[in-house]
DNA sequence: GGCACTCATCCGCACCTGCGCATATGGCGA
DNA sequence: TCGCCATATGCGCAGGTGCGGATGAGTGCC
């Protein structure tokens, strides 16, 4: 099977978890330490910084000491693209979705909508 | 937690599999009916529809029946995109890994841990 | 109808993952 | 050095995933 293609997958597996998605997200927007991440997404320090600990291993994010904290950021802004594309393509499949559910509401049965 | 996140993480969960992202690479080329595709990836029958199914599930290919087989495409070429947005960050990384692993062939640097 | 062929589904197993919890590690200030 | 703080790690458990093998379901041909 293709190298690239198994790594491609152990990427995807890395981002296919939504705590993980959350973390990036926050990550994107400026560097942050630990323990104000966990308190941001509402999960525990451990959670948060196992999620960390695999997100580095997957050399997506960086990690600075600076005096006891230590700060995170993103390692390939660009991930964060991919990701954009992808969540540009749900949004549109999920106006799609709903257009379709107001149009078959609108023809079948008039029962009592709510 | 946000909705769309949610939704984002199960499509990657379905990419994050490097037989499924085999099969969309087959089916990104043309249809294909799927004992062809089981033979063309090398995978058994039963495995690949498996995996067919879970691509169905997830919205991100349509079956059509042909006779007595079963044709598959792709859903929404756009997911293709994102693909290979990330396949490119990835290349662009190994090439640059390749680099500095010449440079420094002296001093490995823990990179890809795993 | 009977048969051959294609595909889908079920079952059991080994493996991995995410979580909460407790605890270890590392750096700073008194 | 001693505690305090921020972070990392180990552990056990429940739940999910991928696979091979066997079997079921749908279709066309005789």
């Amino acid at each position: 099977m293709d190298e690239i293609t198994i790594l491609q997958a152990d990427v995807l597996k890395t981002l296919a978890n939504p705590r993980r998605l959350e973390i990036l997200h926050a990550l994107a927007t400026e560097p942050i330490e630990v323990g104000r991440l966990a308190e941001q997404i509402g999960a525990s320090q451990p959670n948060v910084s196992q999620h960390l600990a695999v997100l580095r291993a997957a050399g997506l994010v960086d990690a600075a000491r600076e005096g006891r904290e230590v700060r995170y950021r993103l390692a390939d802004p660009d991930v964060m693209v991919a990701c954009g594309v992808m969540r540009a393509l749900l949004e549109r499949r999920l106006t799609r979705l709903g257009r379709m559910a107001e149009q078959s509401a609108a023809a079948p049965v008039p029962v009592a909508t709510r």
